[in-house]
RNA sequence: GGGCGUUUAGCUCAGCUGGUUCAGAGCAUCUGCCUUACAAGCAGAGGGUCGGCGGUUCGAAUCCGUCAACGCCCACCA
């Protein structure tokens, strides 16, 4: 059989994806197992995957194999978020394209469009997590916005309104005028603007040509202004006391309130009060109680306040109005200034703080049960430095404002009535028969449902519990099953948004956490360090990438150096080495595949102490990497298992007992060989589910419904650590001779012998002699004239040359050995004659430095000879 | 403005409670090899004053202080 000798994921990939869906592998049923249970991030339903996604699901994939393989029933459940902004935003401008507004339309029109939308987008994210080899549950595919998972949500809003914690109240909200919706703080991004400082006059009632100034980053508001506020303590600004100030352009009269709150240093000490604008002139406001005038529409531009400049939008009219102040004699002068700007996390606009109604949530005492789990370690995040962030969040945790004004969405289940007041229910029939309570006379008709929709998080915070229905059915088998669920895997952006949330709902609705571990992970980077985005054109196709590396190699590119939290500056290359691991696996496969079995032959000396010494390292090895999952550290496990399959399985174990050119293998050697393989392609599969699969399938025969997948994960067992230690001395001793190959230029064909000087244990030697291309190994008290020595350990091995050795060289080598061993020598016996460390040092300390120094002395005692025998020529 | 974190080889990172020859790994680089599994490979080699300064200690990459650079989170002094 002619086995090509480069391996081709496009043929196998798509192969084996359709094999497990068809036996059902992915699928999970309670039953006497032990549960493990991932729910995935859910990604917007008409999202396209981006590189995070990759990195993100590659992770939860390679934990649920795992875990599936450790016999545990996994289950990890997929599925889409509605998206409520990010959605209505596309659906915007999709009908903004076909000239529709959506103002022209009502709103089942709109959600017509917009579930037209998603049905044709939507869920394409989910076909492409496939080609990664995701192994989720697709039978239990949810979206935060079907029926089960609507229901949730309209009976959880209605829960926490009955226990009070939802309430309807005017404030300052971050408003989105580009959206045209409320955001919650989380969804508000800072960043720093340079702008201009304005200083106006306003001119003092009944006082000519004199003014006050004032300093504002915003002179568009004055419109908005009801007061002007001053330090009390401040003399620079006290003739103002008790006046009276004209607002320029406005030409309205406002009075000189006092306060505190006014920084002297500040500008020019005065600060202009716009209660319906600024959060600070708000609180001024409600505690002077001004009166407030909203200048602006709701798309930012101005309103009847405005005046002149109504319908032209706030930035124009921060120009404009500029030019005109200026023109009248009302600016004094302007400064550049830096302050920071809030904008839209989703349009990117600049927010505008606007009073307004809306429903919120009191987190105070919701958060209190969720602050604890995290702080004591009930869950855990993974990197735990997070755990800092966490709390001062939730210590500071402000009411969560969960109105939206959008239609996509789960709509507000607050239901008006004619005459005021309003009741809240999660269905029609319910609020009606609340709003017969009041008003026995009243019909379906009669109520008016709120015309808004609930934050997207609304729906989400209650996901672990909701994919298995507990909040609807909270006693069902599944719910009962899987929850809490084990691992949850997601980026630290979203630690307020999502993750706090939902251990604040399980806490709530399952008094029990929702997820044992977090792992955080970091954000995809460029090779330069910036973020992958869209604008910036730096973010590769996922897809295009597993065309051009495979799946399996995009996976290890990804997982290859992305510790938890860590930012992963990607780069192309790290797919093209997981590609060429993928093609060492094969390669090693087609060794091995290729050789005939000779039932006569006996199993060669070389060949069994390899055996030996593999099964210890692979034993090792799993110890090792078993102790880094359980510290969620994958790119150190998955490097792991990356050297023992290339350093030690294929230059070591499978060199050792390579039979020659085509000669058959011994069976015990083989079969031994086999089961390496076969576990190393298990130790491999969550990693690389694909390769594993198709070689494992290839090289033993497998009946239909036989599965990798499905096998058992290795097991550590005993190991021999002196072994395995003796085996690295031996590594050590034939690199010493292929460096004298290489040093003097010796081909790799002609054969040499060694000399070892003294005794030495001979069970490697077979080893030695294969791998080293050698004759014999002779123990001698004296080494050849003209041969090439070198050191392991204590011991001296020297390799008898033909040609005369170049002694100079030698010498000058072994000068300089000597030189190092000397200074070696001496900072130990410096150490040891101190008397301070003799007597404070651990005792095993102390003792392995003497042991150091006997070392030293005896390699100082065999280089002298060696040096004193070359002089001597 | 407050808090947290990072700084170790050209790059990305390990290095747990200070002590084995502890200064490591992968990639990259360099040298020699097309040795019939693999040139997407094999064999070997070089490379770091552990950000700076100071301290504790017999002993510091590791602990403490301080400075610097970078990053993140929180916070709306107009």
């Amino acid at each position: 059989m002619e086995i090509a000798s480069k391996y081709n994921p496009i043929e196998v990939e798509d192969k084996w994806y359709e094999y497990w869906l068809r036996n059902g592998y992915f699928h999970s049923e309670p039953d006497e197992r032990e549960p493990y249970s991932i729910v995935i991030p859910p990604p917007n339903v008409t999202g396209i995957l981006h590189m995070g996604h990759m990195l993100n699901n590659t992770i939860q994939d390679t934990l649920v194999r795992r875990a599936r393989m450790q016999g545990k029933n996994a289950c990890w459940v997929p599925g889409t978020d509605h998206a409520s902004i990010a959605t209505e935003a596309k659906v915007v401008a999709k009908l903004a394209d076909e000239g529709i507004k959506k103002s022209d339309l009502t709103r089942e029109e709109f959600l017509e469009h917009a579930w037209e939308w998603t049905h044709k987008h939507g869920g394409i994210i989910l076909e492409q997590l496939k080609k990664l080899g995701a192994s989720c549950d697709w039978d239990r595919t949810c979206f935060t916005m079907d029926e089960i998972r609507s229901e949730s949500v309209l009976k959880v809003f209605a829960d926490l309104h009955k226990k009070g914690l939802i309430y309807r109240g005017v404030r300052m909200v971050n408003w989105d005028p580009q959206a045209q919706t409320a955001l919650s703080d989380e969804e508000v991004i800072h960043k720093e603007v340079t702008g201009k400082l304005y200083y106006l006059r306003y001119a003092i009632v009944g006082e000519d040509n004199k003014f006050a100034v004032i300093a504002t980053t915003r002179p568009e508001t004055i419109f908005g202004d009801t007061a002007v506020c001053i330090n009390p303590n401040d003399p620079k600004t006290a003739h103002l006391k008790g006046k009276k100030l004209i607002v320029p352009i406005a030409n309205r009269e406002v009075e000189v309130i006092e306060d505190e709150y006014v920084d002297v240093e500040f500008g020019t000490g005065c600060l202009k009060v716009t209660p319906a604008h600024d959060i600070n002139d708000y609180m001024l406001g409600d505690k002077y109680k001004l009166k407030s005038i909203d200048i602006f529409n709701d798309n930012g531009t101005l309103n009847e306040h405005g005046l002149h400049y109504q319908d032209k939008d706030r930035f124009l009219v921060r120009t404009l109005i500029e030019k005109e102040l200026e023109q009248k004699g009302l600016l004094e002068k302007m400064e550049n200034y830096t302050n920071n700007v809030g904008f839209s996390e989703r349009t990117d606009a600049v927010i505008e703080p606007k009073l307004s109604m809306q429903w919120f949530l009191k987190m105070e005492d919701l958060a209190k049960p969720a602050l604890d789990a995290v702080m004591n370690d009930t869950i855990q995040l993974y990197p735990a430095k997070f755990k800092n962030t966490y709390r001062h969040w939730m210590e500071n945790v402000k009411d969560w404002c969960v109105s939206r004004q959008l239609w996509w969405g789960h709509r507000i289940p607050a239901y008006y009535l004619p005459d005021g007041g309003y009741v809240v229910a999660e269905t029609d029939e319910q609020a009606l028969k609340l709003a017969k309570e009041i008003d026995p006379k009243l019909q379906l008709s009669d109520l008016r449902q709120d015309e808004d929709c609930l934050d997207t998080w609304f729906s989400s915070w209650l996901w672990p519990i909701s994919v298995f229905d507990g909040i609807n059915n909270p006693d069902n088998e599944d719910i009962n099953y899987y929850y809490p669920t084990n691992d949850l895997v997601t980026a630290p952006e979203i630690l307020f948004f999502w993750v706090a949330r939902m251990i604040i709902a399980g806490y709530e609705y399952r008094d029990e956490r929702c997820f044992e571990n977090v792992y955080l992970t970091g954000i995809v980077r460029d090779k330069l360090g910036r973020k992958m985005s869209k604008s910036l054109g730096n973010s590769p196709d996922p897809i295009e990438l597993m065309q051009k590396y495979g799946a399996d190699g995009v996976r290890m590119g990804m997982l290859l150096t992305s510790a938890a939290g860590n930012d992963l500056p990607f780069d192309e290359s790290l797919c093209e080495q997981g590609r060429n691991f993928n093609n060492k696996i094969w390669n090693a496969f087609r060794l091995v595949k290729g050789w005939e079995i000779d039932d006569t032959i006996k199993q060669p000396k070389a060949a069994k102490i390899a055996v030996k010494w593999f099964e210890n390292k692979l034993s090792q090895t799993i110890e090792e990497m078993d102790d880094l999952f359980s510290k969620y550290r994958l790119s150190e496990a998955l490097m792991l298992l990356y050297k023992l399959f290339w350093d030690e399985f294929s230059s070591w174990y499978l060199e050792l007992i390579k039979p020659a050119y085509q000669q058959p293998i011994d069976r015990e050697t083989y079969e031994a060989t086999l089961s390496f393989f076969d576990s190393l392609l298990r130790l491999l599969h969550p990693f690389m589910p694909f390769i594993t699969e198709e070689l494992w399938q290839a090289i033993a025969p497998r009946t239909e419904c036989e599965s990798i997948m499905i096998t058992e994960l290795p097991k550590s067992e005993e190991y021999n650590k002196q072994f395995l230690s003796n085996f690295e001395n031996t590594k050590h001793i034939i690199a010493g001779i292929r460096t004298i190959r290489l040093q003097k230029n010796i081909a790799n064909k002609e054969t040499l012998s060694l000399e070892i000087l003294g005794n030495h244990a001979s069970d490697y030697d077979t080893a030695i002699i294969k791998m080293g291309n050698l004759t014999a190994i002779d123990a001698v008290n004296e080494k050849s004239t003209g041969a090439a020595s070198f050191m392991v350990g204590t011991t001296e091995f020297a390799v008898p040359l033909s040609e005369t050795i170049d002694v100079e060289a030698e010498l000058e080598k072994l000068r300089a050995e000597l030189t190092y061993q000397q200074g070696f020598l001496k900072s130990v016996e410096k150490k040891l004659s101190n008397e301070r460390f003799v007597q404070n040092a651990r005792a095993e300390i102390v003792e392995n430095e003497r042991n150091k120094q006997a070392d030293a002395v005896s390699k100082i005692a065999s280089l002298k000879e060696n040096i004193g025998a070359l002089e001597s020529k």
